[in-house]
DNA sequence: AGCACGCCGACT
DNA sequence: GTCGGCGTGCTC
């Protein structure tokens, strides 16, 4: 017999070992093996299938080597790991070895070879906390034993965590079954642990990339044996290990950074959990006060049940004063006019500002003041990140490729000395801020605190929960219940890096972020919007604040314009020195794209797209947005780009369902 | 991804 | 004369 083996290695491709005839019987797909591969003598895989020799395509095959051993008696995943990583390799692009890979990367090799007795199941206290009536809907449907997948909407004024821990409490009473709670990122993991401890004392654990490894093998082994009821993890939890998974919960369902495209294997945490879960017989809730519009949906279409809908009426209350400031009478300033008088007066009556910049570091962009010219990023070509321009250390950052550039002292193309920016990072405006109000306490919480020390970052978050930062600069990750006690005052400095992008999720990712805001205020506050697009239709929708009646509207445009959730989205990015060379790749992908249009594969090309001041340069760089009617079609379309026979010379950026635009 | 082979620069 | 740089090639 033939084990047909998938490692974790950046191939498209399996492999064929013999079974030494002690180990027929035992293997199974699966089960992780150790085999020797190339130069390796001893690699860890996975069996995908265990086959007769006959029944294998062994051609130009020069040797055929046999495993080793089993690292496995069970499989780790019950519910199939080479079943889901075989989707979210066709989903995603990805080689299926690495997909399976993100499973078992933290597998200790070996395992405990009988699995540790089941402790004694404490006793759960009876939830008692009254729950809005649709919420105990949900909780009822959670606990009559079948599985269901929902979106739960979540009231604006709502904590969440105590609705997800009875949530889990009533799926999870009685037996040894699991949970799973999914959160953005690792700031929000001790909060929901605390509310999660009462229900489950001592049997709540914690997941992240930051674990140190120690930690990390005591989560892993005790998601794997049950010993902890539920996890608290983010997006890469919907690969922990479980032995009887019950209820998932995805938190702040709409947030990007579920979506993994910077480093392989690619995957959305929201799509993997809901197939993890339906492979494994479990429920699974997406939890969202303004849920994403595929979810919204999948939702509309009867895919999710849809839970805890707010009346419409609950949400058109008293709401603080919304402004929107059109930054073209403010030329020059980071601060218009009318925001820094606001801050000012928030401040000054003992209030808390909130302001929100459109990226972190200093400014986006830096251009010459005399003549315009902009310093590129010599691999990458986009503008440069500007770090510290008055410090010592001044220079440029690439953000896409990290490389870092001299400040130029004199301007190549003019000759020119002085320099300005424009694209206000939060440094920048943390310093227009300390300008402004000398002496106040300014919090910074943006993607550098989020990646720097835990401790600086919860010093900077504690210091404007508690009250004693008078204002706090970040990103849109900063938009969070981070319980600021005086809040008076919100702020977008510039609301239209979002708006103005090619990407077809904008506005909704800018209406939520208003949204967020408006709601952080409560009652009383001010929410000041500074754009130079004030005529775009989510201002226009922004006084009512009804996430509902916008994400209605947001779907039926997606409809009308063939976005997803009503197509499915490739996108194929040639890049070359050579034009011609990138003509040619660029036929070759339609050629390999013609099947789309006939019998059951519906779909459009949009391209070659040019992104924009790039038509002269001496890099050739275009686009092609391949829209499919169905996630087969789509998957078709992926596996023939990533097919494609490559041309010398040329760069293929293959990406299913992009999230990012340029 | 590993891991080894291979062919050019600064060291004992 | 060797150690070692990382380019390139292969993995049942």
């Amino acid at each position: 017999m033939l084990a047909e083996i998938s490692f974790p290695i950046p191939l498209r491709r399996t492999f064929y070992y013999l079974l030494p005839e002690e180990l027929e019987l035992k293997a199974a797909p699966g089960l992780r093996v150790l085999a020797p591969l190339g130069r390796r003598q001893a690699a860890a895989g996975m069996i995908l299938r265990v086959l007769p020799e006959k029944d294998a395509d062994l051609t130009g095959l020069k040797e055929l080597k046999s495993v080793t051993r089993l690292l496995d008696e069970e499989p780790l995943f019950p519910e199939g790991a080479p079943e889901l990583s075989a989707w979210m390799s066709a989903r995603w692009g990805s080689p299926q070895g690495l997909c399976l890979g993100a499973f078992y990367a933290h597998a200790p090799r070996e395992l405990p070879a009988a699995p540790a007795a089941a402790e004694p199941e404490p006793v759960l206290p009876v939830p008692q906390a009254p729950l809005m009536p649709e919420l105990e809907k949900l909780r009822e449907a959670l606990s009559s034993g079948g599985r269901r997948a929902c979106l739960l909407r979540l009231s604006p004024f709502e904590r969440p965590g105590p609705v997800y821990a009875e949530l889990f409490a009533s799926a999870l009473a009685g037996g040894s079954s699991q949970g799973l709670l999914v959160v953005p990122d690792l700031s929000f993991i001790p909060r929901f642990k605390d509310e999660l401890e009462p229900l489950f004392p001592g049997r709540v654990g914690t997941w992240h990339a930051r674990l140190t490894p120690k930690r990390r093998a005591d989560a892993w082994a005790g998601a794997a044996s049950g010993r902890f009821r539920v996890m608290v993890a983010t997006r890469t939890g919907v690969f922990l290990p479980f032995r009887g998974l019950r209820l998932a919960v995805l938190d702040s369902e709409h947030e990007e950074v579920y979506r993994q495209e910077e480093a392989e294997p690619f995957y959305h945490a929201r799509e993997v959990l809901l197939r993890r879960a339906e492979a494994a017989g479990a429920s699974a809730v997406l939890a969202s006060p303004c849920p994403s519009i595929e979810t919204w949906g999948a939702a509309a279409s009867g895919k999710l049940e849809r839970f805890g809908a707010v009346p419409r009426a609950r949400m058109a209350g008293p709401g603080p004063d919304v402004r929107v400031l059109d930054l073209a009478r403010y030329p020059g300033d980071v601060l218009a006019r009318p925001l820094s008088d606001g801050i000012f007066r928030a401040v000054k009556a003992g209030g808390q500002a909130l302001v929100i910049a459109a990226r972190k570091g200093y400014a986006s962009r830096l251009f010459c003041a005399n003549c315009g010219w902009m310093p590129r990023c010599r691999t990458c070509g986009p503008g440069l990140t500007v770090l510290n321009p008055a410090g010592a250390g001044r220079s440029l950052l690439c953000r896409r490729c990290g490389r870092k550039e001299p400040w130029p002292e004199v301007c190549p193309s003019c000759g020119g000395k002085v320099f300005r920016d424009y694209g206000a990072g939060t440094q920048k405006a943390q310093e227009a801020i300390a300008r402004l109000l000398p002496g106040a306490k300014i919090a910074r919480f943006d993607g550098d605190v989020l990646r720097g020390s835990l401790k600086a970052m919860n010093s900077e978050l504690d210091s404007f929960a508690r009250g004693e930062a008078d204002v706090l600069v970040g990103t849109r990750i900063a938009l969070r219940d981070l319980g600021a006690p005086r809040l008076a005052l919100a702020a977008f400095i510039d609301a239209d890096s979002d708006l103005s992008s090619a990407d077809f999720r904008a506005s909704e990712k800018a209406y939520r972020a208003f949204f967020a805001a408006w709601r952080l205020l409560g009652p009383r506050g001010e929410l000041l919007i500074q754009t130079r697009e004030t005529g775009h239709n989510v201002f226009s929708r922004l006084a009512e604040m009804d996430y509902p009646s916008f994400a209605d509207g947001e779907l039926a445009a997606r409809r009308d314009f063939f976005y997803p959730p009503f197509s499915h989205i490739v996108k194929v990015r040639l890049a070359s020195f050579d034009a011609g060379a990138v003509d040619a790749a660029a036929a070759d992908l339609l050629k390999a794209l013609s099947f789309l249009g006939s019998g059951g594969d519906q779909g459009e090309i949009l391209g070659p797209v040019v992104p924009q001041g790039q038509e002269r340069r001496r890099f050739h760089s275009e686009y092609y947005m391949i829209k499919a009617s169905s996630e087969r079609s789509a998957a078709a379309c992926l596996a023939r780009a990533l097919a494609l026979p490559r041309r010398p010379g040329v760069k293929y950026f293959i990406e299913a369902d992009p999230y990012g635009f340029q």
